[in-house]
DNA sequence: ATAACCTACAACCAAATGGTTGTATCAATT
DNA sequence: AATTGATACAACCATTTGGTTGTAGGTTAT
């Protein structure tokens, strides 16, 4: 069972920003398999090896990838955990909204009752 | 009835990197009712005004907040259509792994018919 | 052993980012 | 009309980013 650990904001600002890239979002999807090599995905990019090796690093440092050595090659798998983790953090986000709902709600229902809302309690 | 058009990579990098700065995210959720203008948010951050009102203008660029005069101040919004956009991009992303689940049944399943996998298109 | 291939990493550069201060505009108040 | 408050915007600066080339270290194959 994954225990899926509170993200820091600062950890949430890599991986937003890592995901800012429509290259590395393009690593990520190739590399679902984790058959490709940095150098094999590196071909298909109108750039430099090195610069795919940066944008691979990028994504290694958020966890969004790892890399695995066969051979003399290292293999890039992309890791669905942490692309779920940024999920759950544009859903925390979102739920400022569900909060405001609450909130209208209240205004307009006097019996909305407060005190055993737990359905909109955050786990910590 | 919104038409929630596709995002281009240029789009999504612009959206990702605009929800790359905890403080973006924050002016974001607490936007959320509208009520706040650029000065008011402004207070509460460790940086000038003017520093503040560059993050508002990189989230209004991208759609995530809108800005309404009131007097002669500007109340600014979060729109949640535009992080529901964000969210879909990062479902469009988690959609290799299912792919991934689809291709690796294929193998093990010889009935598996590719020919009308219909469960598994997206409702835009 | 030597060659070929894959990766790592440093140095460098241009452009973008995130901050600053200063000045101008515009609406509301007096 | 003059003042005050809120915003806009330009100029500037330091740091980061995204790219480059070059060099070096392993691993495989010949």
């Amino acid at each position: 069972m994954v225990v899926s650990i509170e993200l820091s904001d600062a950890d949430v600002d890599r991986l937003f920003h890592a995901l800012a890239d429509a290259t590395r979002r393009d690593i990520v999807r190739r590399s679902v398999d984790g058959d490709l090599s940095v150098s094999r995905l590196a071909e298909d990019y109108p750039m430099s090896f090195a610069a795919v090796q940066k944008h691979v690093a990028v994504l290694e440092r958020v966890g969004l990838v790892t890399k695995v050595r066969r051979g003399r090659e290292l293999l890039v798998r992309s890791e669905p955990e942490t692309l779920r983790r940024a999920r759950l953090a544009l859903d925390q986000l979102a739920e400022v909204w569900e909060g405001r709902v609450q909130r209208m709600a209240a205004l307009l229902d006097d019996d909305s009752t407060p005190e055993h809302q737990t359905r909109t309690k955050r786990e910590g």
